[in-house]
DNA sequence: AAAAAATTGTAATGATTAGTACAAAATTAG
DNA sequence: CTAATTTTGTACTAATCATTACAATTTTTT
């Protein structure tokens, strides 16, 4: 049994990507309701009575990014196949993420902390989360592939970790910030042929 | 010979640098023209008639950060003493200098940069010069740390500094982002144990 | 002392913005 | 069919903001 009234015109999934690829290319200030109406299709009405304000569809919009991209590069970490070619794969991943779109710049949750984290718990929290689970992934992988002999002991799993894990960052933000590719691919090379 | 006139009552440098406090703290959009006042001292019709306009505040005191951090940075870097010690002191400086003061957050060359590299050529500018410059000071002191014998010549300098950058901005990112001064130091440790 | 030059504070301006009000439209329930 | 319910589009509101206008003030120049 189906909810009375006018039926929405406008599939919530949509939506909330249109939204979110508008936040993607222009941060949260920088668009206005007006641009949100216009890449969503929804008139303010609709748009307002569906989500309430912009910040709620902020969030919806930077939840969804967060929970495809953790799962996506998770995925990755937990691929068949020796664990420096799924590292390997991560990083190109994220190469191929940021500069997916020309309009785009590097990760949408990256952007949105340094925009927001200051003023925002939720993306605080959110992106603290996005963070944490990544660095568990990590470290459970190369924990993983130190007890097969793929990864030498010499160094802690956890410092590995860490150490991945502030490149993978840094490689993001000079991606968004700098967008020059080719660093990124010999970037991308150097980590792998120094850290394992 | 001074010039004719009312003179005027504030020292521009330290005008510059409450300015470069204030976007520091919140960013460029989030800082109204009338933050500026306030913590600056001047009145509108001052800075109006000394600036001209935000942006061009902005830009005085994203250069000064640029300049005077890029020479605390490469001074790091050529000190006296062993290569290694260098690069930990220049990690150490980083995390001292983002954690300074707990309203600020992280970097403000980073900040800006990732707030408004894609609309603000200046911006993207300078952002590229400075991380150009850092990167070749990188290079170089790895370099010669490799002539003396004091960093291993498995790899190549230019993948060691790239490797090393990365991690750098990383670091700084999370700083900025995260807030978490106790992953900062680890993973400043564990730079210096895996790369030398 | 008067004119010229520069700075300062205040009030106003025009643009933009997130959010609201509300009537018209489209559907379901009875 | 009628009433109830929900969505939709449009016009409006109230706040914020960067910038400008301008008169009063303070100095130098002649």
């Amino acid at each position: 049994m189906s909810k009375s009234g006018r039926p929405r015109e406008f599939k919530d999934t949509a939506v909330i990507d249109a939204a979110m690829e508008l936040f993607w290319e222009n941060g949260y200030e920088a668009c206005s309701t007006e641009d949100l109406c216009k890449q969503t299709g929804l008139g303010r009405g609709s748009l307002y009575n569906a989500y309430g304000s912009k910040h709620e569809l902020y969030q919806q919009a930077l939840l969804r990014y967060h929970e495809t991209g953790i799962q996506a590069q998770i995925e990755i970490l937990n691929q068949q196949g020796p664990i420096k070619d799924r590292l390997r794969a991560l990083l190109d991943w994220a190469i191929q993420e940021d500069f997916s779109n020309e309009n785009r710049r590097g990760c949408l949750l990256i952007n949105a902390a340094m925009e927001r984290a200051q003023r925002d718990p939720a993306v605080e929290r959110l992106f603290k989360r996005h963070v944490d689970l990544l660095e568990q992934a990590l470290q459970q992988a190369i924990e993983t592939g130190q007890l097969s002999g793929e990864i030498s002991r010499t160094h802690q799993a956890s410092d590995l970790a860490h150490l991945f894990l502030s490149n993978y960052y840094g490689l993001r933000v000079l991606n968004a910030a700098a967008q020059n590719r080719e660093r990124a691919v010999q970037m991308a090379k150097a980590t792998l042929e120094v850290l394992f």
